[in-house]
DNA sequence: CTGAAAGCGCTTACAG
DNA sequence: CTGAAAGCGCTTACAG
C-alpha cells in the first residue's frame, strides 16, 4: 500500500478510464486542439475547414469516444444554455401541488425546444430567511444560469435591481408592477378574464353584482378587482358592483342571506390557492336554502383546479402557455432577439361552467319569506 | 453611432454592469485573486488567513455583489453544488403528472436541505431521438453537476458506463439491475409490498389468488410479479398463486367468470401509469354483477392514484421518501461520504382498503348458477 | 500568513 | 485552410 497525499494527482492519468479531451483528439487526428474544437463545435466557420480534415477529427473522436466537456464549453463560451427558475418557496409544494405544475409544464417545454436545460433553485433554506445577507446570495446564484424565469409572490427588489443592473436577463411569471416597470412578465389578463365573466352575467340579466375578494393584497387579486370594477363601469348605468374584502370564515348563511335580501344576484369571487372563499360560498349557499343557479348564481375569477371536472362558471389562465411564453421570451432576452423590458398579458379562456344563471325572478322580498331549512328541502325534492 | 464589430467586446468593460470576478473583488480589497478565493471558497486552508483580510476581502465583495461563478467553480474541479435530474422524457408531464411529481418533491426537499440546487435536464428534444450522437451528447450534459439523479425506465448502458468510468456519481430512483449492478439506486421493495398484501389476502382466507400483470416488462413490473410469487410460495402448501399476463382489453367479463368458476376468490393486479388492469377488472366486475369484496377480491400491488380517496387494498410506494433518500445518498457519493454502488430498497406501506375481505362461502358451483345481470340486481339492492 | 503560477477543457479572435 | 495563443473564472499546490 502506497501512501498518497491526498489531492495530488498525476498530470494526466493514462488509465483508459479519463476521459479523453480535445487534445486527445488532436493528436490522434494529428491536428492542433484548436482545430478538433473547430470541427466539433458548431461554429459558423466550420465551412471554412477541408472536408478531409473534418472526417480525420470526426473519425479520431467517434474512436476515442469524445464528448466534449459542457462546463469547459461554457466557461469558454459565457453561455450555460440554461435557464434558471426561482420560486421563493418550494418549487414543487405537497399542499397545493397544482400551484406551480402548469407552468413548469409549460417552461420545460419551451426550453427544451429552444435548447436549454433549467436550473431550479430550492428555495430559500431554513438557514437562509429573514437573514438579508445568506437571502441576498441565494437570489444572487440566479447567475448561474443565462437568465432566470421568476415565480411566486415575492419581489426582492434590491437583487432584481442588481441582476438588471448587470443586465441580466430576467422573466416574471404573473404581471409585476415593482421596480418601476422594468421588469418583464408574461402574466394574465385579469381584466380581460373579468370583462368575459361580467359581460356573461350582465348578458344573463343581472345588474347587482358582488364581488368577494381576499384579504391578500398580490397583484393577482388586485388586478382581479379591478378587472371586475372596470367590467362593471363598461356594462353601463344600469349594472351595479360591489366589491367586499373577506376572509373565508367571515362568509356564512346570515352574510349570504343579508346581501341577497339586499337584492344581490350573483356573487363572484376569487381564485386563490385553496379556493376557500368559493368553499365558504358553496357552503352558505347551501345553508340558506340558496339553489344554484337558480336562487344564486355564484362565479369566480379564475378556476376551481380543486376539483377534476369543476363546474364554476369563471376563466382558465393559460398557466402552461404563460410558462411557454416567459422561457420563450427569457431565451430572446438571453440571445439579444429581444432586449428591454417585455410585458405580455395573455387572455384567459372564458369558461361557461353551470353555476351562473339568469337572475331569480322574485325580488329580494321572495327570499326572506322561506325559511332556509323548508327551501332546501323544497328545493332538492321538488 | 459607432460601427461595431461583432463579437468585439472590450478586454473588460468598466461599465459596472458587468458581473465582478475574483479579481475585481481582489483589486477592491487590495490583496490576489488567490487570497480571495481562499477567503471565500469553503477550503480548509481559510483559517490561516489573518482576520483582517478575510474581513476585508469580504466588505468588497459584498459590496460589489459578488457572486462566485458556478462553471468556473466547476471546472476548476471544484464542485457546482448542483445535484442533475435527468428524466428521459418530461419532467413535467402533462398526461400523467402524478409520475414524477411525488419524486421530485422529495428530491427537492433533500437537495435544499444539504445546500444544493437542481439541475433539471429538458428530456431529449426530438432531434436527439434515435440520434445516438445527439443523445450521447444529452446524457453527458449531466456531467454539469456534481452528480445526476436519474428517472424514467430507460437505461443508456453505454452513456452510464462512461459516466461511472469517471467516477461521476449516479442514483438511480427505482431499482436497476443493468450495468452489473454497479448502479446505485433507491428503488422500492416490491417483495416486501408483494408479501403484505398476499399474506393480508390469505390471512382472510384466501386459496386461490390470481395475479394480473401488465405486458410490459420494467424493473416495477417484474419485480411486482416476483414479489407475488415469492408470497404465495412463503404462504405454504394450500395456498396457490397464479399469474397471467395480459392486455387491459383481454380483461372482460367473460374471463372474470372463467376465473371465478376456477375457484380464484381474489384477483391482484399491478398499479401502473394510467391504472388500465384495476379499471378494466373492476369493469369486468360490475358486469359481472361479482360485489366487491362480497363475491370477489381485488387488490392493487400498488395504489390507485387516479382517485384521491381510492379505497383499493394494496401499498403505497414511499416516493416522496425514495426521491429524498435518493438525493441525499447522491450527495453523500459526491462528498465522498459514501462510496461504491448503494442499492436501497424502501418498504412500501400497506394499505387495507375495503376491495378485500374473506373469500364467498359459496364455491364455484354458486358463481354459475346466477346470470350475471340477475346477481347485478339482487346484490345491488337485497 | 499571502502571492505568483499553473491548470481545468474548452472557444475565439488573430496570425500565418 | 490550419495553428499558436489568449482567455473564460475559478481552485490548488507551491513558494516565499
Amino acid at each position: 500500500m502506497t501512501t498518497r497525499v491526498p489531492g495530488s494527482t498525476p498530470p494526466r492519468p493514462n488509465t483508459g478510464s479519463a476521459r479523453p479531451r480535445q487534445a486527445d483528439v488532436a493528436a490522434a487526428a494529428g491536428v492542433s486542439q484548436a482545430t478538433v474544437s473547430l470541427v466539433l463545435g458548431d461554429n459558423p466557420e466550420r465551412l471554412a475547414l477541408s472536408e478531409a480534415t473534418r472526417e480525420r477529427v470526426a473519425l479520431a473522436a467517434r474512436s476515442l469516444g469524445y464528448v466534449p466537456n459542457p462546463v469547459a464549453r461554457r466557461l469558454a463560451a459565457a453561455s450555460t444554455d440554461l435557464l434558471g427558475v426561482f420560486t421563493f418557496s418550494h418549487a414543487f409544494p405537497v399542499e397545493v401541488r397544482d400551484s406551480y405544475y402548469p407552468f413548469l409544464v409549460g417552461v420545460e417545454r419551451a426550453a427544451a425546444r429552444l435548447g436549454y436545460d433549467l436550473l431550479l433553485f430550492t428555495g430559500t433554506s431554513p438557514s437562509n430567511v429573514g437573514d438579508d445577507g445568506a437571502d441576498s446570495a441565494a437570489v444572487q446564484k440566479v447567475r448561474l444560469a443565462d437568465g432566470c424565469l421568476f415565480l411566486g409572490r415575492r419581489v426582492p427588489e434590491v437583487e432584481l435591481d442588481r441582476l438588471l443592473a448587470c443586465r441580466f436577463p430576467i422573466v416574471y411569471i404573473g404581471r409585476r408592477t415593482e421596480l418601476g416597470g422594468r421588469l418583464s412578465y408574461v402574466g394574465a389578463d385579469y381584466v380581460a378574464g373579468a370583462a368575459q365573466v361580467v359581460d356573461h352575467l350582465v348578458g344573463l340579466g343581472h345588474r347587482r353584482l358582488l364581488y368577494l375578494r381576499g384579504t391578500d393584497d398580490v397583484v393577482a387579486s388586485t388586478d382581479r378587482e379591478d378587472g371586475f370594477r372596470r367590467a362593471v363601469a363598461a356594462s353601463g348605468e344600469g349594472v351595479q358592483g360591489e366589491v367586499l374584502r373577506a376572509y373565508a370564515t367571515s362568509v356564512d348563511a346570515r352574510a349570504l342571506r343579508a346581501w341577497r335580501e339586499r337584492g344581490i344576484s350573483v356573487v363572484v369571487t376569487e381564485e386563490n390557492d385553496t379556493n376557500d372563499l368559493l368553499a365558504a360560498l358553496l357552503t352558505a349557499a347551501r345553508e340558506d336554502g340558496a339553489r344554484i343557479p337558480q336562487d344564486l348564481s355564484i362565479a369566480l375569477l379564475g378556476e376551481d383546479r380543486s376539483l377534476p371536472e369543476s363546474e364554476v362558471t369563471g376563466f382558465r389562465i393559460p398557466r402552461q402557455q404563460m410558462g411557454e411564453e416567459a422561457a420563450a421570451l427569457l431565451v430572446d432576452l438571453v440571445t439579444g432577439a429581444r432586449s428591454g423590458p417585455v410585458q405580455w398579458l395573455l387572455e384567459p379562456t372564458f369558461l361557461p361552467g353551470t353555476t351562473t344563471g339568469p337572475p331569480a325572478v322574485s325580488g329580494p322580498a321572495a327570499v326572506s319569506e322561506r325559511t332556509p331549512s323548508t327551501a332546501a328541502e323544497g328545493d332538492l325534492h321538488g
